[in-house]
DNA sequence: TTTGACTCTGGGGTATGGTACAGGCCTTAT
DNA sequence: ATAAGGCCTGTACCATACCCCAGAGTCAAA
C-alpha cells in the first residue's frame, strides 16, 4: 500500500514536513514549533512516527504572523487577531478597531521617542564638545543640575 | 562606645540603609541590589552584620541611571556612560558622541515606527468598517492579497 | 528585653521572541 | 541494507529589566 503513513484526510492534498514549512514561510524550524506551543498555528496532526503533518494553511498562517509582526503587533496581539479571523461572527469593524488601537500605540510610542529625541538634541547642542568632562552639560543634566533636560526631573 | 557598628570612614557623614536609598531614589530595594550586581553603582561597604552602607553618592547615581533610562539608554549603555564619567581623562566630546549615537538610534526607531504607522493608516482607511470579516481589506493585506500594505511582502 | 520592621542570600519567576543543543528515532535514496 | 539527513522531545539559553519569596539574622524604639 502506498503512503501507508498518510492520514486519510490528506488523500489528494499536499502536506509538508516542518523543514519545508520553515523554508516556505522563511522562518526557523524552531520558530514553527514555538508558534505551535504559543497556539499561533493550529496543532498539526501527526504521522504514526510523530512527525508533524502541515498543510498550506499552516504556511499561510505563519506568513500572516510575520506580516502582522512587521506592523508592530506582538505575538499576543496576533493571536487575538487570528482568533477574530477564525470567528465566523467577527465583523470588519472589529478587525479595524484592533488596527486602530495598534495605530494609537504606535503613535504614542513615536511621541515618546520624539520627546526623548528633542531632549537629546538639546543636550547635544548645549555641549561644545571641547573641554574636560567636568564641565560637560550632558553629564550635568543627568546628574540633575542643569536647566536643559529639566523634564527629566 | 556609640555607633559601634559604623565604619570609621563614615564618622560625620550620613549613611543609608537600602530601604532609605530605595525610597529616596524612588526605586525598589530589589532594583538597588540589582544595580549593584550589574555594577551600576559602587559596591557599598557593609556593616559587620552584612547590612549595606550606602551614601548620598549611591542615591545620586541611581537617580542618574533613572534619568538616563528616560532618555532611552539601556543599562549597558548607562554603565559605559558611568565609566566615562569616572575616568579622569574622559572629555566632553566622548560624552557628546555617546549622546549623538543614542540620538541616531532614537531617530532610526522613530522612522521605523513612522513607516509602520503609515501602513496601518492605509489599512485602516481602506476598511469601511462595515460588512463581515470575509471582505476585510486589513485581513486581506495580512494574508498577502492586497495592494495596500504591499511593503509587507 | 521584646517585638515589629528591616535586611540578608539564593533562587525562582515575569514578559518578549525566539535559538541551540543532545540523544534518539524515522525516512529516503542508493 | 545502509547511511545521511530530517525529525522528535526536553531543556537550556540569549538579552532586558526587573519583582517576589522564604527563611534566617539584625536593628531600634519603648
Amino acid at each position: 500500500m502506498m503512503r501507508e503513513n498518510m492520514e486519510e484526510k490528506y488523500d489528494g492534498s499536499v502536506t509538508f514536513k516542518i523543514g519545508e514549512v520553515a523554508s516556505r514561510a522563511n522562518v526557523n524550524k524552531e520558530t514553527v514549533r514555538y508558534y505551535e506551543k504559543r497556539e499561533l498555528i493550529p496543532e498539526p496532526d501527526r504521522r504514526r512516527s510523530g512527525y508533524r503533518i502541515f498543510t498550506q494553511r499552516h504556511i499561510d498562517q505563519i506568513r500572516f504572523i510575520k506580516r502582522a509582526q512587521e506592523l508592530g503587533f506582538t505575538l499576543s496581539e496576533i493571536k487575538e487577531l487570528l482568533e477574530l479571523r477564525m470567528d465566523e461572527d467577527t465583523t470588519c469593524s472589529e478587525i479595524k478597531s484592533e488596527a486602530q488601537e495598534k495605530y494609537r500605540n504606535v503613535t504614542e510610542k513615536i511621541e515618546d521617542l520624539q520627546r526623548i529625541k528633542k531632549t537629546l538634541l538639546e543636550l547635544i547642542d548645549s555641549c561644545a564638545g571641547d573641554g574636560p568632562k567636568g564641565e560637560c552639560p550632558i553629564l550635568g543634566a543627568l546628574e540633575g543640575e542643569s536647566e536643559t533636560g529639566k523634564e527629566l526631573r
